[in-house]
DNA sequence: GGTGCCGGGAA
DNA sequence: TTCCCGGCACC
């Protein structure tokens, strides 16, 4: 459990403001004298006040506690890495490819202030080699929220997918050994034991038990109906196969095993993605599904017309968008199972969580819109766009997903019986909103159900207050480290998005519309 | 009393 | 700008 300042770890209980418990420190929890991060669990001061003890809990699972003296201990308020020399072997955290990882120092210089580390970054065999500024080092994981972390990610490079995101990376790595496979990524928002988690991916190189859970759960999305317009692929699940036969993009998708991208995408040009938007105003790059081929879907149109000059395309939750249906399935399986596998993965014996299954049917949405071919359809001004980590959750950037960076503003477009979140565009960015028109949205709820097997929505889709699910509700207390940011911060929450504001917003999206620059 | 989140303050 | 929380409305 992560502990936060001004919170009593496990107790939930509040804490006196900017009181020092709870804080999180490092201190030499070892006769190795590495430091070893914990938090302050109490403060003792000597009856003459001449010093003040601090019992520091370890992180190291064991609970252990030890007493220091302030002068031991770094962290905020107390020393600096400045003030040490940090010892070979010292687990550090950097921010490496926009986001934090954790290594090994292998050696620290202070005479330059430099520090040689060693991480084993998601996506790569074998360990790399950077050298970072003392500064650039945190012995303590980032306090920044995981949403916040993400913001940090250069994102467009990230879209960009091209192989020349690791050549291009001002990091000053040097491989040491393995290949340069890359394996998936996990999206910061996980929580630790889900990054245990990956460290046994790591040592197991995809778990068969793993495969049946995502086979299992993408049978339930892939028998989600994807509207009217989009024809059944029912029965095609068996192409679920080996995840590693399946795309092994390096995406953002925290799991891999179920990628938006089925291939690398050629790196976007400026021509190109002109030449992909004109004519019809609609690419010509294909967006090809999850390790399936056009034969998988041949009742599939790759790209759906209607009415002549209107064309379809699905908007997911997670605020991407993507023309093909078999894909969209796969990039809204990515997400709904980004979502749901650290509960899938508990032990049925978690009361707690299997609870918050049974009982609480997330739901998750997406639209489907038309795209007129007299509108503009995204341009480029996307490309520099960064898929919003929809707390940290969500998909492989996609060469057809177009990505906001303005997630914090959710708009929920309501049709009768239904809502959908979707996200504005706003601020200052150049964004065009890629939304012909408003008229004749289809709109399913995703449901997840038991995986017991499938069953479908007949609830109303709007819920009352108190009946939408949020993170307090769905997580509980004792998980509030994955709430969302929003509603850590006692912010209206963004990853259960009420419905109460749905009229308003729509209004708000129609004046969106036409955006500036699109006649 | 619990929950959601607005408004505003601290850092 | 980010983070945090008092306080209030609502259930």
């Amino acid at each position: 459990m992560r502990h936060r300042n001004g919170l009593i770890a496990g107790a939930g209980k509040r804490l006196a403001k900017r009181s020092i418990i709870g804080t999180r420190v490092c201190a030499p929890s070892g006769d190795d004298g590495k430091l070893c991060a914990g938090i302050i669990a109490a403060v003792k001061t000597a009856a003459d006040g001449s010093e003040t003890g601090y019992s520091i809990r370890f992180d190291d699972g064991t609970g252990s506690r030890r007493e220091y003296r302030a002068s031991e201990l770094v962290g905020p308020g107390f020393q600096t890495l400045s003030d040490l020399r940090l010892m070979a072997g010292q687990r550090v955290y950097i921010t490496f490819n926009g986001r934090e990882i954790c290594g090994d120092v292998i050696v620290h210089r202070p005479d330059t202030e430099e520090v040689r580390v060693s991480i084993m970054p998601h996506g790569h065999e074998g360990s790399i080699e950077v050298i970072k500024k003392l500064d650039d080092v945190r012995v303590l994981e980032s306090r920044k929220s995981a949403r916040l972390m993400d913001q940090d990610t250069d994102f467009a490079r990230l879209a960009d997918m091209s192989d020349r995101k690791r050549s291009s990376s001002s990091q000053n790595a040097v491989e040491i050994s393995g290949s340069r496979k890359r394996r998936p990524s996990s999206s910061q928002d996980q929580d630790e034991s889900r990054e245990e988690e990956m460290k046994d991916e790591d040592d197991d190189n995809e778990p068969k038990e793993e495969e049946m859970t995502e086979c299992t759960a993408a049978l339930v999305l892939m028998s989600l109906s994807c509207s009217p317009h989009s024809p059944s692929i029912q029965g095609r699940i068996t192409r679920c196969q080996q995840p590693e036969s399946l795309s092994t993009s390096p995406s953002t998708s925290s799991e891999g095993a179920f990628s938006c991208r089925s291939s690398p995408s050629p790196p976007l040009s400026e021509s190109s993605s002109s030449a992909a938007w004109s004519g019809r105003g609609l690419p010509s790059i294909v967006d090809e599904g999850i390790g399936l081929t056009d034969d998988d879907f041949e009742d599939v149109p790759k790209r759906k017309k209607v009415d002549g000059e209107k064309y379809i395309f699905f908007f997911c939750f997670c605020l991407s968008y993507i023309f093909e249906c078999p894909s969209f399935k796969f990039h809204m399986f990515v997400c709904w199972y980004d979502f749901y596998r650290p509960r899938l993965d508990k032990s049925p014996s978690d009361d707690c969580t299997n609870d918050s299954i049974d009982d609480h049917e997330e739901e998750f949405y997406y639209t489907e819109v038309e795209l007129g071919a007299a509108s503009s359809p995204p341009t480029l001004s996307h490309r520099d766009m960064a898929r919003p980590p929809h707390e940290g959750k969500g998909c492989a950037p996609n060469k057809m997903i177009i990505i906001y960076p303005e997630y914090q503003k959710t708009l929920i477009i309501p049709r009768p019986g239904g809502a959908c979140p979707m996200n504005i565009p706003s601020g200052t960015t150049t964004v065009n909103w890629p939304f012909a028109s408003l008229n004749g949205q289809k709109q399913i709820k995703m449901m997840y159900q038991n995986l017991g097997g499938p069953r479908f929505p007949n609830s109303p889709m709007r819920k009352a207050r108190g009946e939408t699910k949020k993170c307090r509700k769905v997580y509980g207390m004792e998980h509030r480290e994955k709430w969302c940011t929003q509603c850590k911060w006692k912010k209206a929450c963004t990853r259960f998005v009420g419905s109460q504001e749905n009229a308003q917003l729509a209004r708000e999206v129609k004046e969106f519309w036409p955006p500036k620059g699109v006649s």
